[in-house]
DNA sequence: TTAATAGTGTCTGTAAGACATTATGAC
DNA sequence: GTCATAATGTCTTACAGACACTATTAA
């Protein structure tokens, strides 16, 4: 890529300035509706001199974006095809990194359960999954990127059922309060937690055959 | 600064990849409780080829900080001492900017009118205020940087009274529902508005003098 | 006394939370 | 029928919004 001429105001040109790296810091989360809670996806890093687990990241390539990256080490580094990372703070302590300066941008990521436990199965030397209570003591500014990602996601299932269409369609109330349940990290009441997604929520006309109890009319989102 | 021998799981060394250029932008914004609305800093750069109004910003140097680059482009650009600024997004298109490979990270800083109103009328020339719905049009991202810090700030200040101390102690609730109103851009019903912060503050037992109508009470911010 | 502003009482509507009740299927 | 689960009715509480009313000063 070149760099055309240009001079700011003290004179010097742009590609003079010493620039730092960039890295991208991910933590992948996965809600488990058995257990209720969320988990975090945590790997070993061999490079590093640590060998502490830790969440994945990477360096900023040229020419791609930092979704691009996020997306790239959750592929190298997990086996995971992940969908949209959402940013959540850069941290840029100028000594946060011995290797250099280096700012690194926290993304979160949420992915369905069917996607991250097997490869935490696959690869139980390189990765694991951990709750996110008991998922603290992290390397550098890890725990704090931890607890962003999880009030970002908590915040966003509270605002709307599903955000990030974890379901498959379709789907009964109590799978989805199942999810929320395991996002919130606490129960809910079926009955307020009906009246809160209702309106948001499409009926196909159908219900569950063969269960236990009464059959529960299945659902779509919502056109939006 | 010196740079440890690192090679990444490919075998290169940290040192050999490019690096971006990382700037930072910054929407600055000051309430108008005159008026009732919110305004925002724009000032015409002259170094880059664009000779249009746009937000301040800079290149971050080595061994800085973020919030650093914002304060020190402030000063230098517009004569401001700022305080704490906000992260709102980083900009990451890796084609954004024709000069090279840069990442933009913007901010918010939310500062009183009496520091910002001097600075735009010793130097009209290069600085301007324009209230936030007259303020689009402006080059690169910046009109979505706009609507974010104004998101941000509306946001913050609907959650509790002057999270950023703008008014200076002790003061009214006028005072308070004025700076609230121009945040808001809206206006708010003074007894609604009283019950909403009321908990939030202390008296100080004191109230104004020489006022015309009943004197109002003086207020702190609690303590926290 | 009047004008002007500060502060309070109270009514309404909406929504969350809690609990009881009804509905509908498998067995 | 019994059991299990889905869905709804309804009561309480809290709070925003709206409006009327009282309080306290200057002039």
């Amino acid at each position: 890529m070149s760099i055309p001429e240009y001079h700011d105001s003290s004179g010097r040109r742009l590609v003079d300035y010493p620039r730092p790296s960039v890295a991208v810091d991910t933590a992948v989360l996965t809600p488990d509706p058995e257990r209720g809670l969320l988990v975090l996806l945590v790997r070993r890093d061999s490079a590093t001199r640590s060998d502490a687990w830790a969440l994945p990241g990477t360096f900023l390539h040229e020419g791609e974006t930092l979704a691009g990256a996020v997306l790239r080490s959750l592929d190298q580094k997990a086996g995971l095809r992940g969908q949209a990372p959402r940013q959540l703070y850069v941290f840029d302590d100028p000594r946060r990194d011995d290797r250099g300066w280096v700012l690194s941008v926290a993304h979160v990521v949420l992915l369905p359960p069917a996607v991250v436990a097997p490869v935490a199965e696959e690869r139980p030397d390189d990765v694991q999954l951990r709750p996110v209570a008991e998922a603290t003591g992290l390397p550098f500014d890890h725990d704090g990127i931890v607890e962003m990602a999880v009030a970002q996601v908590r915040a966003a299932y509270a605002e709307r059922p599903d955000p990030e269409r974890l379901l498959p369609e379709p789907f009964t109330l109590r799978d989805l309060r199942r999810l929320h349940e395991a996002v919130a990290g606490r129960r809910l009441q079926p009955d307020v937690f009906r009246r809160h997604v209702r309106d948001h929520l499409q009926s196909t006309g159908e219900a569950t055959r063969g269960s236990v109890g009464r059959p529960a009319e299945l659902f779509r989102h919502a056109s939006r």
